[in-house]
DNA sequence: GGAGGATTAAACAAGG
DNA sequence: ACCTTGTTTAATCCTC
């Protein structure tokens, strides 16, 4: 029953261990995509107030017109288009949420030893969760799926029909919240909608279906009635692990946007208060967003007293690659074109550094998922963004840890690697100190390395595997919903302040080592790579265009101001204490 | 199937 | 004796 030629039960092990959300997390996840929903939809109502609020005062001033007035006016107009593109975030927002593509694997292929191998593997509580996150959807059907294998949500929803009323509670909010705020934001299946004629597309509307596509991320497969879609759903994006992952990736975006939203929203709120708008609403939490890193943050200790590190956290400032370069909009296509130019790593990083895209950073910082970076990128990371652009080993380690919930656990392990590679690769050289050794990066070395470095980021296709579990599809998939919210935010990020973190720069060296290869070779740094080979795979299949978003996630990953809001003294800086793990 | 990179594990040495 | 820091070797996985 097990096809194992696919995934081995280790590797199941692996990804169930490192990779897989801990119920806790998926439930707040669930949860906070939940009262982001509602939360849209409060906002969206807020900002049309506003908005036609100030169309009113906007005419009152016109009539009155007088002259004095004409520069607030235009400042008015500039008001209005911040409300605008509030707006447009939103929609973004919702967008995304609805067709945010992720897999391209091949549903008859991986997908199907897939589920026999998990379901025996996986553990209750993600049976649960999945019940949390299907339990709405599935309405009816047993879909034959009798097979155990792609049950998943046979169990709960298929089977209690009730369900699917209250389904609200947990994190479904379908029904009518939902309703209403595809009809309104959803252009999609708004403006679509009558040209579609699907009959019952409007009587079950499905925020996985719209216009008779199953808005799976990643899927687009096309259905004649909302019945052979509900088939579908259930066959194809049952509790597995690619569903699972998928499920976390589209978390991972939606709070992506919602820290997005909230940084525009806030931008709003003080336009407006400096216009004097009194907002006729009490005004949406300030930092509507983060429900998860509020989480997880209060839990980690949200305070910040740096000790070991107290100098390099504060140093923000990218030391590398300065992404102003960035495509003035980044497109699918044009991505591919402009790709990440290699930059020398100039010290003119003068870039103010803008406090809201900083998400990236955070994700890792937060979530438990491993990075996509080799060792050797990261450890370079660190080494170049310390102030001397040297670090004790022992500071490597520290950044590490602070930059990476990821490597809070198992501390034996890449520790070890973090030394092995320093000493495997002569790109780290090793420098005598007073006060002991520290370790620099030959850059010249780092770079000689890449070329060679095959496959292009292999490195990185295998971390997306063990990271989410599904390899490349994920990857690619988390590539591209961050491609996607990449352009968002590269709207605010213009009339901001555009930055890159660390994070962007190792991710963007990832790349760029990778695509040294894919575009036949080249000498060091030639300028347009093609990203990430995984994503190649997988999304050439569907969408062409996808694959060269990567860079999106680069820009995306943002600046680095970074609070060292994780001070050493937690738990994980010792040490000692946490290499129990294994 | 082989080459070569990356990761992980582990043995071992030198110093503090 | 223990821990940290480094160096090495080896097994394994992965992509080309």
């Amino acid at each position: 029953m097990m096809t194992p030629q696919v995934i081995t039960p280790q590797q199941m092990q692996q990804i169930l261990q490192q990779q897989v959300l801990s119920p806790q997390q998926l439930q707040v996840l669930l949860q906070q995509q939940q009262a982001l929903m509602l939360q849209q939809q409060q906002l969206q109502e807020f900002y049309k107030k506003q908005q036609e609020q100030l169309h009113l005062q906007l005419l009152q001033q016109q009539h009155a017109g007088k002259q004095s007035k004409e520069p607030q006016v235009s400042q008015q107009l500039v008001f209005q288009q911040q409300l605008l593109q509030v707006q447009q975030l939103q929609q973004q927002h919702l967008l995304n949420l609805q067709r945010q593509g992720l897999l391209s694997i091949q549903p008859g292929q991986s997908a199907l030893p897939l589920h026999s191998l998990t379901q025996g593997m996986i553990p209750a509580e993600l049976q649960q969760l999945w019940k949390e996150v299907t339990n709405a959807h599935v309405k009816d059907e047993n879909s034959g799926n009798s097979h155990g294998s792609l049950d998943l949500s046979s169990p709960a929803a298929s089977k209690n029909p009730l369900l699917n009323h209250h389904a609200s509670t947990n994190g479904q909010y379908m029904g009518h919240s939902l309703k209403r705020e595809s009809s309104a934001l959803d252009d999609h299946s708004h403006s679509h909608s009558h040209s579609h004629s699907h009959p019952h597309s409007h009587s079950h509307s499905h925020p996985l279906y719209g216009h008779g596509v199953c808005k799976w991320p990643g899927c687009e497969a096309v259905f004649d009635d909302f019945q052979s879609f509900l088939k579908h759903l259930n066959n194809e994006h049952a509790l597995d692990d690619r569903s699972t992952a998928q499920c976390r990736v589209q978390m991972q975006v939606v709070q992506q946007l919602e820290l997005q939203l909230a940084k525009d929203k806030e931008r709003l709120q003080a336009m407006m208060t400096h216009l004097h708008v009194k907002s006729t609403e009490p005004k949406p939490a300030p930092q509507p967003l983060n429900l998860v890193s509020n989480v997880t943050l209060s839990k980690t200790a949200p305070e910040a007293s740096p000790q070991s590190l107290p100098h390099t956290p504060t140093t923000p400032t990218t030391p590398l690659t300065p992404l102003s370069q960035g495509p003035s909009v980044i497109t699918p296509n044009n991505l591919h074109s402009v790709g990440p130019i290699r930059r020398r790593y100039s010290e003119k990083y003068n870039i103010p550094i803008s406090p809201d895209i900083v998400q990236n950073k955070e994700f890792y910082m937060n979530a438990e998922v491993r990075p996509p970076f080799t060792y050797a990128s990261l450890i370079r990371q660190a080494i170049l963004e310390s102030p001397e652009k040297q670090l004790t080993l022992n500071e490597i380690y520290n950044w590490f840890t602070r930059m990476f919930a990821y490597f809070r656990r198992n501390a034996a392990t890449w520790k070890n690697a973090v030394r092995h590679n320093l000493s495997l690769h002569k790109c780290f050289v090793r420098v005598e100190n007073v006060k002991g050794a520290v370790w620099t990066v030959d850059e010249l070395e780092f770079q000689k390395r890449r070329p060679q470095k095959i496959s292009g980021s292999p490195a990185l296709v295998k971390n997306m595997q063990t990271s989410l579990g599904y390899g490349p599809t994920l990857s690619a998939a988390f590539q591209a919903s961050m491609a996607e919210n990449n352009i968002p935010l590269y709207t605010t990020a213009s009339m901001g302040s555009p930055t890159l973190n660390s994070l962007a720069n190792v991710f963007r060296e990832e790349m760029n080592g990778a695509m040294e290869h894919g575009n036949s070779n080249g000498s060091d740094s030639s300028p347009g790579r093609s990203p990430l080979p995984a994503m190649h795979h997988i999304n050439v299949k569907e969408e062409p265009l996808d694959p060269e978003d990567h860079e999106g996630p680069l820009s995306l990953v943002t600046t680095a101001n970074h609070s060292p809001d994780f001070d050493h003294n937690r738990d994980y800086e010792d040490d000692q204490g946490n290499d129990d793990m294994q």
